[in-house]
DNA sequence: GCGCCTAGAATATGATCAAATTGCCCCATG
DNA sequence: CATGGGGCAATTTGATCATATTCTAGGCGC
């Protein structure tokens, strides 16, 4: 029903070029990342089906790739949830996070062209706009490109592939928080960043990339201790 | 068709109390795990369909759980298959290993009792006997044993998930390594590690960890220099 | 050598079966 | 007589299967 293959008439080639779910994967997955669900939120796979408008099957496996990356969790009995995250995970957050976003900084800083760090600049300038209006939504989509971008260029797949899974696991709370604190709390270091990343220096890269994780992971311990 | 609810005569009751696709995904990851899988073998669903003897979506189901944990990858066009190891790959599971494995036998070492001291030696003991009889599987298994059991009591879910999932990544190329190798050539640094818990020395842990790793994947880097 | 055509495998849908949660009713008790 | 707890049933949801559709690949003819 609705449109399989389309009425032919709008040239369009996109949408049937990738399968319905790695399209449900995306939408979730983009859900989760930027907030949308809650942390504890409850997921069902009818709802699913209703919401996206798709197959059961597409959305079922959506859902087991989801819980491999451990942004949703399988709740013993056959519930779906998004993860509540407690201080001791987000410790362990922290170290991972420490270790492979420096390494990821410091790998991607050789291979960083000039057209590079000017996209980079022109996200963080789209971010810190979105930090003055208070835009908490454009917040998260820009830090996420920010870094993702950096990422790509690291030419590390495994590394990258990682970090990408950590940013599902504290996706949610982090939208919590900054719903919370507001986005005039959170502090930009990407200046630091692009800085090291102009002088191809790539200690100070790592090093840049560490304070902004850690005061990032900071901002959501406290936002969580609020919450307890 | 063939036995969904069994035919009665068997009297098991375990099989049923987890799902299909609980059961096809563990079976897939054991099979990759221990190298029954060959890097770059094509994995097709309909042949699972018949060599586990399970349905099709239960299959599809975990194959998607397994790509995304990085055993499986999935070739663009509609193909998945076991993934080749190559160096670059290589040396990013050693940078990674290094870190979680070293930090996982650091945390793990406080939390550790005498009973599960006695288990891990009793592990080394059957690991032991594997390198000396050249038993490529039995090596394979109780190495991992080791590891598994020890990272269990690190109370660190999410270090351990990420050393389960690169211990996927190498399982084949490993098992393929052995093959060609044998078992002899393996050190077995696992006594240090057992040494340090002993006495509840977590630096030393994780020094003997360091080398035990650094060990093992050297071990998978001549083996691949070697088919090249 | 190139293009079409057929075969086979993967994707996606809907239906069916089984299980668990929830709400409701009845009974026991204060 | 009112209230709370326990058990039963109805409904919602998840798991599995059979089937139709689509896309890719390899073979055959031109």
């Amino acid at each position: 029903m609705t449109e399989t293959h389309s009425a032919a008439g709008s040239a369009q080639e996109g949408p049937t070029k990738l399968p319905a779910h790695e399209i449900v994967y995306q939408k979730l997955r983009s859900q989760i990342l930027f907030g949308d669900l809650v942390p504890g939120q409850a997921v069902t796979i009818q709802g699913l089906v209703e919401t996206l408008g798709a197959g059961m099957t597409p959305v079922r496996e959506a859902i087991r790739r989801l819980i491999s990356d451990g942004a949703l969790v399988f709740q013993g009995n056959r519930r779906v949830s998004v993860p509540v995250l407690g201080a001791k995970d987000l410790e362990e957050l922290i170290f991972v996070r420490k270790t492979v976003e420096c390494e990821l900084a410091r790998r991607a800083t050789p291979h960083v062209t000039e057209a590079v760090i000017a996209q980079l600049t022109s996200i963080d300038t789209a971010l810190d706009t979105a930090i003055n209006t208070g835009d908490v939504a454009g917040y998260l989509v820009q830090n996420y490109s920010f870094h993702s971008l950096l990422y790509a260029h690291a030419e590390a797949p495994i590394l990258t592939d990682i970090a990408d899974r950590l940013w599902l696991r504290f996706g949610p709370s982090l939208r919590v928080v900054s719903g919370r604190l507001g986005t005039q709390s959170f502090p930009d270091r990407h200046k630091d960043i692009l800085e090291a990343l102009r002088r191809r220096d790539a200690d100070m890269a790592a090093l840049a990339m560490e304070r902004d994780v850690c005061q990032g992971m900071e901002q959501v311990a406290q936002g969580l201790q609020v919450a307890n």
